[in-house]
DNA sequence: TGCATATAATAAGCATAGCTATTATATCGA
DNA sequence: TCGATATAATAGCTATGCTTATTATATGCA
């Protein structure tokens, strides 16, 4: 549909954050600031995202939606959404608030610790 | 430590089911067939799995572990232990079933079904 | 001020992953 | 048996993702 999953999701943090850096885009999805910084190379290619220089620090860009890219993610989000109830199906929302428990209890098991047990 | 996590992921299957074709592993880890047969190519670079041919079907190659290969799980098998049992860790084990459970629901409501909602 | 350190972004190189197309071989049906 | 179709693997191209190193700029502290 004319975007990847990666820039998609890139696409919808920028919605709710324009103007954000790309370090703290990449933080919010957990990747490489250099992986980021390629995706948005393309994402600006394809003229969905642009850069513009940050007034106050001349080592960052921020990061914004061009109006291309609005219209894009106003095209794809209903997709989105059915995706989301799609994969969902047959699970019922207390369920649903579980699941996000344990994976957010995992994700930091293997973010936050240095892991000794499996070092030693 | 010496593999990569995807090479991992073919080792331990390949522990288990040592003779598959490249279409069978590549089914059982959920990736296309180039992507897997790219993979042993690396693997087999690194002397841990060879290619053998097929006796009955010309088309396809057989794939095994070599000793080198087999000593590298021996080598890594703890430290994957340890890996699941920190990233579980806070989640008892009524929980963990629940949650694998709900996994396998979303996996199977995302690729045995057509998706009808998303593309309607 | 001026140096040490930190931070934002990029570069090079490699591995993983998908899509489409192609080649070689099997298999099924008339 | 032969032609249509299916299947196993590969090739080319692109996107994502990491590690290590580098450049430019900020910041903290003496």
């Amino acid at each position: 549909m004319g975007v990847t999953r990666p820039q998609w999701r890139v696409l919808a943090l920028l919605k709710r954050f324009d103007g954000s850096t790309q370090v703290t885009i990449a933080d919010m999805l957990e990747v490489e600031p250099i992986t980021l910084g390629r995706m948005i190379d393309r994402l600006q290619d394809a003229e969905l995202v642009e850069r513009r220089a940050d007034p106050k620090d001349r080592r960052a860009w921020r990061l914004h939606l061009t109006a291309k890219g609005r219209a894009k993610i106003k095209e794809l989000e209903p997709t989105a959404s059915a995706m989301f109830a799609d994969a969902l199906q047959g699970i019922n929302e207390e369920k649903q608030t579980e699941l996000e428990d344990m994976l957010n209890i995992i994700r930091s098991n293997l973010t936050r610790k240095p892991m000794e047990a499996a070092n030693g």
